[in-house]
RNA sequence: GCCCGGAUGGCGGAACUGGUAGACGCGUCAGACUCAAAAUCUGGUAUUGGCAACAAUGUGCAGGUUCGAUUCCUGUUCCGGGCACCA
């Protein structure tokens, strides 16, 4: 009987879904264990051998805690809102929706091949209105809170109103730039001022703002949506732009979504890119008085700084462009300066501003006074100082900031020191150990106390305060697009109203065109009957349905409530999260946010959502080259080409000129004739990508390659040593490139056992590697000869009921105690290693004993579900393997009597000896020394010491 | 520029708290089976020298600590990832 994996694969996979074996209930007497993937957005495209990799090392590990006893939740679902399934209806008339529905039917084909234990009565799916439904009123939820500092977490509107009616404006003082109010004026207020001092509060809110505007996409992007100035999707140009919109007010969790990284297994490159992204700072804020103004209008120049210590050390200020005092700053001496750096600032996109750095900027005319020692300090406007961060104005300190330094070395600005011999005049030292000099009251002071006490100083004159800073910003949460969910707000007279949570789902409506709306408003626009209503015209961005999705799979068809606080209790936090790191500063931040606020809510029971966080490294395709030989400027020879184009294979590639022609003419002749002259020096090779589904290892499949495309049908070939030879290259995998690998071919070739097998063989799970086919044949030999333990092709079944010996029962616990060692630490390639290694040696050992087969079995059974269920039942099992008892690896048959130790003199091994695991130090010092060959090199005199490594070596030390 | 991570045979990769480097797989070489090939099976395979036993050298590079270093320390090169005027 042989081992036919698709048969049995498929026997199984359908028996499995008949009978539900992966349904999952939200009770238990067993412990929960709850394993989730990063969804996949449907794209049109396909999986490729990168797409299952994390979700393969799931199943395992979902599969291995079921069967030690856990119930585990092990749920997927689509992620399915999302500009590409728009952009693809703009461009092809498929409503989105549709497009959507077939992409994930074809996904869902390719994971069913696999045989993933997905519990698939769970399924969500984003674009659902039974889910955004509760997207809808989560939504809603954050904007009727309102983030109370003071008990450090998010309360309802109401009672901020409450507090407003009581005592006015006092329990928000320092919040945000808002006048202050009485309880009396409060209740004067027009309902449109009290709403739109309530909207500086919500914790989801519209207001006006630089978004990051994409003209080619029509929508403004979240920051982390954004890639070196351009769109991540796409890539096209973003620019910035004022406008309404709808916000996330994350700023308010930045403490404690830092915070929180110290309760979560995630890596510290993780932690420190989220950390980066808050970019939490400590520093003060200064005052400065604007020189030569009137009492009656004194200004004042507001700065924040990390560096209070060098406030001596200010020779000049800068204000970013966009700063609100630059009309009153700028002098009518300077008036035509300014103005066309201001110009120029203005036609410099965000791309070109961070493709080059260029030191710019412009003397405003005005100086400040410096707050301690009244010097005058002249003010300048630079686009290297942000207006969104800190105040928009910095106080530069040249001696000790690189960025002030060259901007005063580009303009002339004299340079104070005040770190003596630290600052050597040719760049700045940021140092925080110096001793201060030309420091006034500093002087002598260690700049790291100085800082606490300028502080201080400030504090106490009443002339700056101390400042905490975030990089981090609100994030945009209004996409100005169709598909997505819609805000469930109405507004009237300037007002957002929230609707009423009895009118969700707020249906996404049908649509004849994508384009956008009139003034940057979104496709909802154009519909009459929706603007009627004076309902929001944008929709919520992509990361809105994946922030809280993993609540959603616990209790995934409640219609009462998003997941009924119960269940989430049972279920609690996600104990393994699997996904790659490019969500790093986007989804995770967010989902960790949505949680926070549930929280806060009381809606559910936890504040961190992922326990452990596992990022999967990606999957790089080789690609594979061909070189072609283009002559140019020579038409009539470049026709004969495109004809009949000649490649040459890789060793050749490098050849130029003459050289290359020599290597080339009997083909080149073939094709062009005897007759043509050229300059050899026009000949050129262009790599272009073959299908690497065409070539096996390097060689090329040239009868293939000439059938792939018509324009290749009469290629002709430069060879060497008779084969054609391809370049390779490792890239990201594509379609374009030619280097995908589809799953659902390899898992008709090997099956899905050898696939995902092969998939965790590869290397450890967080590394990224380039994908190679070749060795997978190795894995499929492995699955072949476990079989063959159980059958044999002539004799048919050959395993037995007689009792291990010794020797197999070592093998045998030895691997579970492996197994289960590496499966606990997700060092899967391992793993699969030690199951191979047991496999031969049970092989060679001609063991076909139950006891030691059976026990293979389950412990193989996360790895290879199929085969493994297929020999449970050829052993007499009734039920499904899935709840087989893990075996326990019994230390009696790991432990070993006698060893044969490595004896070494000083590092060099000299001989071996048999030596009792129990014996003493002195037993194996007497036995070492009396040895003849250890005596040999001894020569008489007597060791400084005997190092017994207990399961190693022993090292005689001279 | 700053912050992380990595570098081991022809290739992917093993190696527990410092203890025989190269497990396992691929590739390759040899052999068995075969008229032959494929498939399968068995064995060899870090490098150099030697028929061999064996010897020497070997974990990016240069040093250091140690009886002993892929592992720890210092410096350095290269590769990958993240951040990038955040004052």
């Amino acid at each position: 009987m042989e081992y036919s994996f698709s048969k049995l694969e498929k026997k199984w996979q359908e028996r499995w879904t008949a009978d539900e074996v992966y349904r999952v209930a939200n009770n238990s007497p067993k412990p929960k264990y709850y394993v989730l993937d990063m969804f996949p957005y449907p794209s049109g495209k396909g999986l490729h051998v990168g797409h299952p990799l994390g979700y393969i090392a799931s199943d395992i590990f979902a599969r291995y805690k079921r069967l030690k006893g856990f119930n585990v939740l092990h749920p997927m679902g689509y992620d399915a809102f999302g500009l590409p399934a728009e952009q693809y209806a703009l461009d092809h008339g498929v409503h989105p929706a549709d497009s959507t529905r077939m992409n994930i039917e074809n996904f869902r084909k390719q994971m069913d091949r696999i045989g993933f234990s997905f519990d698939w009565s769970r399924e969500v799916t984003t674009s659902s209105p039974g889910y955004y439904r509760w997207t809808q009123w989560i939504f809603l939820q954050l904007f009727n809170s309102w983030y109370n500092r003071g008990e450090k977490k998010a309360c309802p509107i109401s009672s901020l109103v409450a507090a407003f009616e009581k005592e006015g404006s006092k329990s928000i003082a320092g919040y945000r730039a808002i006048d202050e109010f009485t309880a009396s004026e409060w209740k004067g207020f027009s309902r449109k001022q009290q709403q739109d001092i309530l909207m500086e509060f919500r914790l989801a809110y519209c207001g006006y703002g630089e978004v990051n505007w994409c003209e080619a996409l029509g929508t403004v992007l979240a920051n982390d949506e954004v890639v070196n100035g351009v769109s991540e999707r796409g890539g096209y140009p973003v620019v910035k732009k004022k406008l309404r919109q709808w916000y996330l007010r994350i700023t308010e969790y930045a403490d404690r979504l830092l915070e929180g990284l110290d309760t979560v297994a995630f890596s510290d490159a993780m932690k420190e890119m989220q950390t980066n992204w808050i970019g939490k700072s400590y520093g003060a804020e200064i005052d400065f008085e604007i020189a030569d103004t009137g009492a009656s209008d004194q200004q004042k120049l507001r700065v924040y700084t990390t560096r209070p210590d060098t406030i001596f050390g200010v020779d000049f200020m800068v204000v970013a462009p966009e700063h609100a005092l630059v009309p009153q700053l700028t002098k009518a001496e300077q008036q035509k300066e300014v103005e066309a750096y201001l110009d120029y600032v203005n036609s410099r996109s965000e791309r070109e501003r961070m493709a080059e750095k260029r030191i710019t900027g412009c003397f405003t005319g005005s100086y400040v006074l410096n707050p301690f020692n009244s010097h005058r300090i002249p003010v300048w406007i630079s686009e290297y100082v942000l207006s969104g961060y800190g105040t928009g104005a910095i106080m530069a300190v040249p001696c000790g900031d690189e960025r002030d330094f060259k901007f005063a070395r580009h303009f002339g600005i004299p340079v104070t020191n005040i770190v003596g011999k630290h600052f050597n005049g040719e760049e700045a030292n940021p140092t925080k150990d110096a001793i201060l000099e030309n420091s006034d009251f500093l002087n002598g002071a260690l700049m790291r106390d100085a800082i606490g006490i300028v502080i201080e100083r400030l504090e106490s004159a009443g002339i700056g305060n101390r400042r905490v800073n975030y990089k981090m910003r609100d994030a945009a949460f209004s996409r100005q697009r169709y598909w997505g969910e819609p805000f469930p707000i109405k507004w009237e007279n300037g007002i957002a109203y929230a609707l009423d949570e009895k009118e969700l789902p707020l249906l996404l409506p049908e649509v004849k065109n994508y384009k956008p709306g009139p003034d940057g408003e979104g496709p909802l626009a154009n519909i009459p009957e929706w603007t009627a209503r004076h309902l929001e015209t944008s929709t919520m961005p992509g990361y809105a349905g994946s922030s809280w999705y993993f609540l959603r799979y616990m209790d995934p068809h409640n219609n009462q409530t998003f997941c009924d606080r119960k269940v989430s209790d049972y279920w609690n936090q996600v104990d393994l999260y699997i996904g790659g790191t490019e969500h790093a500063v986007g989804h995770l931040l967010y989902s960790r946010m949505w949680t926070k606020f549930l929280f806060d809510l009381g809606y559910i029971g936890f504040d961190e959502p992922y326990r452990k966080l596992l990022n999967q490294g990606m999957i790089q395709g080789s690609s594979r080259f061909v070189y072609r030989v283009e002559i140019k400027e020579n038409e009539a020879l470049e026709a004969k080409l495109r004809q009949q184009p000649l490649f040459v294979s890789h060793g050749l590639s490098k050849l130029q000129g003459r050289e290359l022609l020599n290597a080339i003419q009997p083909e080149l002749e073939k094709i062009a004739g005897k007759d043509f002259r050229f300059n050899p020096d026009q000949m050129v090779l262009s790599p272009i990508h073959a299908d690497v589904n065409l070539v096996d290892g390097l060689e090329l499949d040239i009868p293939a390659f000439k059938a792939w495309r018509p324009e290749y049908a009469l290629a002709d070939f430069v060879l060497e040593n008779g084969k054609y030879l391809c370049g390779s290259e490792t890239e990201k995998m594509s379609k374009s490139k030619f280097n995908t690998v589809d799953p659902t071919s390899l898992v008709e070739k090997y099956g899905a056992d050898t696939f995902r097998m092969y998939e965790m063989f590869l290397g450890p799970l967080e590394q990224s590697k380039p994908w190679d086919t070749k060795g997978i044949e190795g894995v499929h030999r492995f699955l072949r000869k476990l079989w063959r333990l159980f059958y044999d092709e002539t004799k048919g079944k050959v395993w037995t009921n007689e009792p291990a010996t010794a020797a197999e029962l070592k093998v045998l616990h030895k691997t579970i105690k492996k197994i289960d060692e590496d499966t606990e630490k997700f060092s899967f390639n391992t793993a699969v290693s030690a199951l191979m290694i047991a496999v031969n040696e049970l092989g060679e050992l001609k063991c076909h004993k139950k006891e030691v087969l059976e026990k293979i079995v389950v412990i193989l059974t996360p790895y290879a579900p199929h085969i493994c269920e297929e020999l449970w039942h050829e052993l007499g099992h009734q039920t499904t393997v899935l709840d087989a008892p893990y075996p326990v690896a019994n230390q009696q048959y790991l432990v070993e009597s006698e060893k044969q130790y490595p004896v070494a003199i000083n590092g060099k091994t000299r001989t071996e000896l048999n030596i009792s695991l129990d014996a003493t130090q002195q037993q194996v010092e007497a036995l070492v020394l009396g040895n003849d060959t250890v005596q040999k090199w001894l020569d008489g005199k007597p060791p400084k010491k005997v190092i017994y490594v207990k399961n190693k070596m022993i090292n005689v030390v001279v």
